[in-house]
Order: structure tokens, then C-alpha cells, then sequence
RNA sequence: GGUGAUGUAGCUCAGUUGGUUAGAGCGGCGGAUUCAUAACCCGCAGGUCGGCAGUUCAAUUCUGCCCAUCACCA
């Protein structure tokens, strides 16, 4: 039976670029389209930018362009990340679109004559200054409870609490840095609560992972309270209908963006439109998004469709958060890593979606993409399991046989187990557990090798007379990696096309697992995939660690230049305050100076070779050549900053920086450790 | 702080509806091989299954507490 399915991603943000997180959705949500579509399902993919909300529209002001014009560009930056990473949509809209808006009215209405919405008046934060409310994120001030300055008005970054931004003590825009006034405003409001008894049916009813349900429990236990969905001009996003001066909240028009993008699809293709939207059809809507979005998708989302009149999702698939070798990702240590950082240091997306593929089970964890592992992982796997077997039978084809195949194949155990794995990766596809179908097509693929080492068609190729067994054995393990690359297509579709090209084949559907290939010439082998380098993965955190460095830093300053009078102008306790998590940024570490040397060329410089612990030790370029002669640094323990931008100098890398006291005299103080400290201890 | 999750070999992860010697891949070590981008094949070593207590004939698996990491608290 063909299935009807309709699946989305959550739509990214048109105010940043795409990144890992992003792309570990996209590359799930991919992987199990194309699987729905190999198995000849009638699915289509669709997603769209996110466009709408103050952020937008301020960066747009503070990029001297209009909010058009700011989504339009981020626009083609999304598309081209996506198209980069073999990402299938069938239709990539915008929020920002007339079949959106007309989508936004019609939900709206129907809320509203369901007797759902309802409006009151509230106070909130206005800057004067710039003639708006401001939103949460953009007042700042102490934290009520544990006093900690500059926090954001929804929450304390220090200790965790939440609270309303009226609650803020001595707040700021962070707009104009002037004190905000309190003043009112009619907001228009989503009865969620008259929803609550539907939402635990639904919640309940096999859509959701089983985390998920637990922590929508939550929710439900401390009671569903009504949402807000209006903001006030000026704001970038659509207006409500009979509500001059009131817009729609970006997030009621951004889930809405899912309908508006499968109606603008339904329109280039001539689709149905209703069978995805309307009840009463057998048509299934998934949709993909990350754990920290599941309260807008598994509440507010199917209360609206629900109360007016829509379907409500068939699955809502939630998956965790990226870490860059165990640890979120990060700015300063150039592991905040952009879709377009990968592509434009070489590294082939396939690599990434074969590893993300080999981590994805379904669950909500967070995936771990640990560099060393992923660079082993993608060579042994990929290069040295599944592309070796073509690689080391297909010329005996080529050469002995004019590329022609045998016409039958044996009947043997490894060929049938094989074909028949195909029902088990497929619910595993099926499942989202996609690192179960890794696991399981590398086993076959180990077994495979292991074939292909016992028949020796190297040995029977010396041979007089057994051109037959020669021709079978390579026939056979051609027919085995056809059905790998079969199982693989949906992670690597282009390597897939490559296979393809390779077998002179038609594109391979699920049902060809159940075929062999025989009596036919093959093309000649060329390599189908070369290994990944651990140079480019270091240029792609170089470019990530260049890129957020800041700007206004003079190239010249030595990394490790101490602090100079004029440059420090605060009294020692004159310093503005920060928070502990500010402090924490600084990764500071005991470091052994294992060598240092003068540098030639350089007046105040001295070349550091710092151990903290890791595999190699560092370069760090220190300016304390007035204080110290190396010879009496080495073997020292100091303190670096471990954490810092890398940063290329006139006489080569810096790695870090050795922090040093100093005054309005002369003189210049590096620090040590008491007894006991070792390198890579933590300091803080 | 509350809640939800996670913690198994050096790394990345399976697994155990409680039951003999806890698994895989990678990495390491040894061997074999040369068809293959030194890939592949065989073998070996490595784990008090986060810690402590409890239930049980038996716990890594169940319960409680604790620790660490992550997230959410609209």
C-alpha cells in the first residue's frame, strides 16, 4: 500500500546561519524521506525560513537594509547549506509569503470564531527612546533572586530562576540602554487551557517519544496557561486581521509555515493540498524538530490545528542537541561549527551525514560528534569496509571479463542473508533508529570482506582454467555491494549515483534488494570515495574560531602582551562586574614550559612550548622578553588561557596566552602554581 | 531549586523482560595476506556495566540515596 506522507523540519531562524544543529535535523529528516520515497511511498519534504519577530527586524536596522531584504539573502545562505548537504526538500519556503499569510488568517479565524481567542489588556516594558516594547531577551538587569547583574528579563543565566522582566531589578533596554517605562497594551490571547484535555489524549495517543510524553507531563501538572500571541508595532511579521497596529507573534506564524510551504508546493505541483491538512484522510504528517522547541510543537502546534479544524500530527519526532567532542558547541573554541564552514573546508557532507547516521537511534540524547571519531569512523567504515569490496573485486571484471557479470549466482548463505536483512534495516529506517541499520549494514559488509577473503579470487586468477570461478566470486561480491550501497542510499544519496553510474543501473529502489544483478557489463571501477584528512577538519575550526574572533583586536597585539598601563585604565576592584558564568568562559589551565626560545625578528617575544595535558603541546608566543630569559622558564609551571582564538602572528601560530602581572613601573610578574599542580589542572 | 534524561572497555556505542565466562566497531598489540587508496582477514589484551545501600538464591539489569553531565521550567 503506498502511503501519503507529509514531513517537515522545523524552520530555521532567518537571523543566523545554519549549523550543526540544524543540519543534524535536516540530515534525520532526509535520510528517512528518501527511505519513504526508495520504498515508493508518495512522501514529500517541505520546510521554510523562519522570518518574522524583532530580532529580525533589528538586525535589518542595523544592517541598513529592510527586513526583505535581510530574508531574502539569508534565504539563498539557507538553500545553498542545504543543497550542500544533499538536503531533499521538495519545497524550501519562507514564513514571509502569501500563501503563509493566508494560512495565518485562516487559522486565525477559525480560532477566533471558536470563541479561542481573547484579548486583555497588559503591562510591559517600553523604551521610549526607540518608541517600542521590548521583548524579554531585550531587557537586562539583576537577578531578583540571587542578585546576579546583567541577566536577560525571562530568566537568570547564575542561578536558573524565572521570572517575568518586571521582576528585574534596575533594568535597561539592552536596545538604548536607557531604563524602560511600564506602559499598557490590549495583547490578543490563545485559550490553550480550554485545549488541555484533547492535548493529554493526543500526547498519549503514540505520537511522541516516550520522553517526550513524560516531560509534556510536566507541563501538564503545572496547568496550561493561556499564550499570548499578539505584539505590537513595530514589528516584522503580519497583522492582525481587524487589529491595526497589533501583529501576529512569529511563533503562531512559524508552525503555520509548515501549511503555508506544502500549500505553495501543492500549487507548483498540481497536489492536494486538504488530503495533508484536512481530517478524514489517511494521510500521515510528521514532523522533525529538536527538544528545545517541543513545547510550541507538542502543545501550542496541535491545540491550533485542533480548534480549527485541521488534522493533528501523525509523529513528532524529537531529537537532542549537537556536541563538538563533548562539550556544547563553542564560539571560542571554534566548535560552534557552520553548515558552510564544512563545505568550504572540503569535507564531504556525506562523510557528516554517514557519521550523524551512525549516532541517530530515535531518542531525545544529544549526539556527540567527537572529530577523532569521526574521522575514523568515516575512513574504516566507508573507505575501508563498503567502497573496498567494489574496489577489490571489479577489476578482475573489467579485465577478464569485458566487464560482464556472470549470468546466475550461486545460492549461497551469505547472498540470502544479505537480501534478507533488508526487512530488519528497513524498520530501523522506519524507526529513526537509523544506527542500528549503520550497524547492521557494516556487519554485513564485514561479512562480505571476509568472502571475498576466503574465496582468494587473487589466488584463483593465477589459475589456468577457472575463469568461471573467478567471474563467480567477483560476481558475487559486486551483487553484495549493490545491496550495501542499496541500504546506504538513504544516507548516501550521492554515492548512491555514483554506485549507480558504476553498475550502469537505474536508480535503486527498496524492491531491488530483491533482484540480482547478472549477465551485465559494468563500467570500469573508479574510486568511489576518498578518506577524510584531519587537516581539513582543522581548517574547518580555524575558519569557526576566525570567524567569531573579535574584530577590533589590532592583528599586531602578541598574544600573550601583557596588560599596559594605558590599556588598563580600571583600578584593580574598578573592574565591571561579571557573572560566574563569564568566568567560566576563560578555560584557564596549569601549563609545564617545556621549551623557549628568543624569536628572531621579535623586540618583546619569547616562543613558548606549553604542556597542559594534551597530545601535542602548545605555541604560544608570549611578551615577556624584557623579564625573563628563556633558558630560566623552561621546566616552569605557569598559567595559560587555553581557550583562546588561535591566532596567526608574523612569526606563526599563537595556541593560548600565558597570563602575567604588571604595574606602572617596569617589571613584569607570570604566575605559578603552588606545589602539587599539574599541567591541564583547571584553574578556577 | 524542581522536573526529565544520560553515565557500560582508551574512543564511539549495543545489550541485559535479574540467571553461567557483559558485546561490537574503531584504537593498541601479535600474526597472516597482497585483489584492494597499508585497505582486508585471524588472534590477543582491556571493563568492580558512575558511587553507596537495599530487595533477592542471584543485580550491570529492580528500589532508594548520592555524584557527574545535558536539557526544560512557557
Amino acid at each position: 500500500m503506498t502511503r501519503k506522507i507529509l514531513v517537515t523540519s522545523a524552520l530555521p531562524y532567518a537571523n543566523g546561519s545554519i549549523h550543526l544543529g540544524h543540519m543534524i535535523e535536516h540530515i534525520q529528516t532526509d535520510i528517512w524521506v528518501r527511505f519513504q520515497k526508495m520504498r515508493g511511498h508518495d512522501c514529500h519534504y517541505v520546510c521554510a525560513d523562519d522570518t518574522h519577530g524583532t530580532p529580525i527586524m533589528l538586525r535589518a536596522q542595523s544592517e541598513g537594509i529592510t527586513p526583505e531584504e535581510l530574508i531574502a539573502r539569508v534565504h539563498e545562505e539557507h538553500l545553498r547549506d542545504f543543497r550542500g548537504f544533499h538536503i531533499a526538500h521538495d519545497c524550501y519556503h519562507s514564513t514571509h509569503a502569501p500563501e503563509n499569510l493566508a494560512m495565518v488568517h485562516d487559522v486565525y479565524r477559525k480560532l477566533r470564531d471558536a470563541g479561542l481567542i481573547e484579548s486583555r489588556t497588559i503591562e510591559q516594558y517600553y523604551d521610549d527612546s526607540r518608541a517600542m516594547f521590548l521583548p524579554d531577551r531585550f531587557i537586562k538587569g539583576q537577578c531578583p533572586r540571587c542578585g546576579a547583574a546583567d541577566q536577560y528579563g525571562d530568566n537568570c543565566e547564575v542561578c536558573g530562576a524565572t521570572y517575568s522582566p518586571t521582576d528585574l531589578i534596575n533594568p535597561v533596554s539592552a536596545l538604548s540602554g536607557t531604563p524602560p517605562v511600564r506602559k499598557e497594551s490590549e495583547h490578543y490571547f490563545f485559550r490553550l487551557g480550554e485545549c488541555a484535555e484533547f492535548l493529554q489524549q493526543w500526547t498519549r495517543s503514540g505520537t511522541l517519544q516516550k520522553e517526550a510524553a513524560n516531560k509534556l507531563d510536566e507541563w501538564f501538572a503545572a496547568g496550561l496557561q493561556n499564550w499570548d500571541i499578539s505584539r505590537d508595532a513595530p514589528y516584522f511579521g503580519f497583522e492582525i486581521p481587524d487589529a491595526p497596529g497589533k501583529y501576529f507573534y512569529v511563533w503562531l506564524d512559524a508552525p503555520v509555515g509548515y501549511m503555508g510551504s506544502s500549500l505553495r508546493l501543492a500549487r507548483e505541483r498540481n497536489l492536494d493540498f486538504d488530503a495533508w491538512w484536512q481530517p478524514g484522510h489517511d494521510t500521515e504528517l510528521h514532523h522533525f524538530i529538536g527538544k528545545d522547541i517541543l513545547y510550541f510543537h507538542a502543545l501550542f502546534w496541535p491545540a491550533m490545528l485542533h480548534a480549527a479544524g485541521y488534522r493533528t500530527p501523525t509523529g513528532l519526532h524529537v531529537h537532542g542537541f549537537v556536541t563538538v567532542n563533548g562539550a556544547k558547541m563553542s564560539k571560542s573554541r571554534g566548535t560552534f561549527i557552520t553548515a558552510a564552514s564544512y563545505l568550504d573546508s572540503q569535507l564531504n557532507p556525506e562523510w557528516l551525514r554517514y557519521y550523524f547516521a551512525s549516532k541517530l537511534n530515535g531518542s531525545m540524547e544529544d549526539i556527540d560528534l567527537n572529530l577523532a571519531d569521526f574521522v575514523a569512523r568515516v575512513n574504516s567504515d566507508l573507505v575501508g569496509k563498503f567502497v573496498n569490496i567494489a574496489s577489490r573485486t571489479a577489476g578482475f571484471i573489467s579485465k577478464r571479463f569485458g566487464g560482464r557479470l556472470a549470468d546466475s549466482l550461486p545460492d549461497l548463505d551469505l547472498l540470502n542473508e544479505m537480501r534478507h536483512a533488508a526487512t530488519s534495516i528497513a524498520d530501523s529506517y522506519e524507526n529513526l533508529d537509523t544506527s542500528r541499520a549503520v550497524r547492521d549494514i557494516m556487519r554485513l559488509a564485514d561479512l562480505a570482506n571476509q568472502y571475498v577473503n576466503d574465496c582468494k579470487p587473487w589466488d584463483i586468477a593465477r589459475q589456468e582454467g577457472q575463469d568461471a570461478a573467478l567471474l563467480e566470486v567477483c560476481s558475487v561480491s559486486l551483487n553484495l555491494f549493490r545491496l550495501l550501497a542499496l541500504y546506504l542510499k538513504p544516507i548516501l544519496p550521492r554515492l548512491a549515483e555514483d554506485v549507480e553510474h558504476f553498475l550502469d543501473i537505474p536508480p535503486l529502489g527498496w524492491q531491488d534488494a530483491n533482484s540480482q544483478l547478472t549477465g551485465h557489463v559494468i563500467r570500469p571501477y573508479q574510486h568511489l570515495m576518498t578518506r577524510v584528512e584531519q587537516s581539513r577538519v582543522d581548517a574547518m575550526l580555524a575558519a569557526n574560531a576566525a570567524a567569531t574572533r573579535p574584530a577590533d583586536t589590532p592583528a599586531t597585539t602578541p598574544a600573550a602582551a601583557p596588560v599596559t598601563p594605558a590599556s588598563a585604565p580600571h583600578a584593580a576592584g574598578d573592574a565591571e562586574t561579571i557573572s560566574v558564568d563569564d568566568f567560566a568562559r576563560v578555560d584557564l589551565r596549569i601549563a609545564r614550559i617545556v621549551n623557549a626560545e628568543h624569536v628572531e625578528g621579535a623586540e618583546k617575544l619569547i616562543r613558548l612550548t606549553l604542556d597542559i595535558g594534551e597530545e601535542k603541546p602548545r605555541n604560544v608566543f608570549a611578551g615577556i622578553k624584557s623579564a625573563y630569559d628563556p633558558a630560566s622558564l623552561v621546566g616552569r609551571l605557569t598559567v595559560m588561557v587555553a581557550n583562546l582564538a588561535p591566532r596567526k602572528m608574523k612569526f606563526g601560530i599563537s595556541e593560548g596566552m600565558v597570563l602575567a602581572a604588571s604595574g606602572d613601573g617596569p617589571g613584569l610578574f607570570i604566575l605559578s602554581p603552588d606545589d602539587g599542580a599539574r599541567p591541564g589542572m583547571r584553574v578556577k
